[in-house]
DNA sequence: ACCTGAACACCGTTCAAGT
DNA sequence: ACCTGAACACCGTTCAAGT
């Protein structure tokens, strides 16, 4: 209906995937780079770097570009890679409020500005890093085609959660860019194909989709972040658990509101906050499952 | 198992909520304010503000206190109510990314430093806005017992679901904060209280809790960034969605991986985006129904 | 081709001071 | 009791300049 002659700007920049600065810039260098199009960028597992507070971090990659000999032509200090796996390891240890340009330039050992002859904003520097994260999720064997349709499922649910919680800067990407990266593609994919074999009708298999992975976004993005105050604060979930409650308890007109609450967390079971949560994530989503098979039924 | 001694900082602010700045101080005015601990801050509907784009908001407010006749023992020009109102309202209009202290105290006509009168730091005025929002859910009549509780979970999802996308900047603000504010209590009572009624096991209430509403949560937040992004952008949501798919039709490789997605999208029917959306969310909701029904038949 | 320095227009927050 | 001005230690990004 609305022509486009009024449309009061020109359409917006979508992802660095499509309009972005290229990944690699035709160079003149003897040593064959990695560098093509969707380089997963270090898939190295990253093991929980979240429970260490980032130690000395801040000196580690800094003294590597730190003298540049004159004279003979060095090759650049910074690749796209390189820029993307530093940011994954800053995001993790310090948290998204921290991460900066500038302080990820100080860590690779340039000026901020640097950073801009590799990407146009921050912004795509986190879609960059948004994508490097999708490659650790583990994605099923999909040509095999006896497996268990569930349990590829929760495979991929397992996977999804612990790589938000694991990331917790990671959720709040999801929601801003369209992630149409080639590790998210792959995951996206691997969700589709297995859907595809639950023996639901196609118009149904969106809102599956839906179902399934919006509930363990959810769910893994509200465990990441009670993980990072834990981390933050120095204590155990437990230990961080029983402290908001002690709070609580001092506030007499919350705390009434509260007791509901409680004895559902009694009834729940569980010995730890994490188990609790275990139960609570395994219980859902076999209520999916069992929700799927239902919906099947139907048509 | 570890002490107490050895934690590395004392334990962290939890809530403005828990610790905060009280909501008022002793104040000798002749006046009976409202401000009492628990004051919902203003339910105005809010009639989805997000629709235009801020036309005469900069100046709206700031010319109240423009004037301040000297002299007479004048009442304060600002009150935790209606910075929050403001808040809100400036949040919706330009989003969280230009919602800064300074920008709100101009708002206001005032200071950005006398917002720290009322309000210990930015996080507690968000936690404050992100509860009177909450004010906005409808919840169902709870003590109807010959009520549907399909229904109920239904009202309270699709409600959930509206605020998350008329305030798209709540989202990580769910995430972020414990959500104890008493509009937010009432709503996390409301749906323990509709969990109750399904006849499910209370070992797998809270797991049916997560089903359903970090479901909704998911989904809220990844259509409320949507059409954030349409509205920056000055196009309709269909618009918006052909301009995205035409830039993917111009990548050939980006172009072979979404056919999958494309042929689902035509299964799926319907005209518009909106429509699909809707389609989805329906489904999925019934889908999460039909699991808690199975699921109580397990035990 | 790749990187820097200086500058612009912003932030949240503290602190001492005003009325 | 309530509000301000100046200052501190930051931001993302642009632009002209260096090698």
């Amino acid at each position: 209906m609305a022509s486009e002659a009024d449309s009061p700007k020109r359409p917006p920049r979508t992802s660095v995937w499509l309009e972005g600065k290229p990944a690699t810039r035709p160079r003149r260098t003897d040593r064959g780079e990695r560098g093509e199009r969707g380089g997963l960028a270090d898939p190295t597992p990253t093991p929980t770097s979240a429970s260490t507070p980032a130690p000395a971090l801040t000196t580690g990659e800094a003294a590597k570009g730190a003298t540049p000999k004159a004279g003979a032509e060095q090759p650049p200090l910074l690749d796209r890679d390189r820029i993307t796996t530093v940011s994954v390891r800053l995001l993790d240890a310090e948290g998204s409020a921290k991460f900066s340009m500038r302080r990820l330039a100080a860590e690779l050992g340039v000026t901020a500005m640097s950073l801009y002859w590799y990407v146009d904003t921050k912004d795509d520097l986190l879609e960059l890093a948004l994508d490097a994260v999708f490659g650790e999720v583990r994605v099923p064997e999909l040509t095999d085609e006896t497996a268990d349709w569930r349990d590829q499922l929760r495979e991929l649910a397992v996977s999804y959660r612990s790589l938000l919680v694991r990331h917790p800067w990671v959720s709040p990407l999801i929601g801003k860019y369209l992630n149409i990266g080639p590790s998210s593609r792959a995951f996206s994919s691997a969700v589709l194909a297995v859907m595809g074999r639950t023996g639901l009708a196609p118009h149904g298999r969106m809102g599956a989709v839906s179902a399934v992975f919006q509930f363990v976004y959810g769910f893994g993005t509200i465990e990441g972040h009670f993980v990072q105050r834990c981390v933050e604060a120095g204590l155990t979930q437990d230990e961080y658990h029983r402290h908001a409650m002690g709070s609580i308890h001092e506030q007499p007109d919350v705390k009434r509101a509260f007791e509901n609450a409680e004895e559902l967390m009694e009834a729940r079971g569980g010995e730890t906050v994490e188990e609790m949560r275990e139960r609570d994530f395994t219980f859902a989503l076999d209520l999916m499952i069992a929700g799927i098979e239902a919906m099947r039924e139907r048509g």
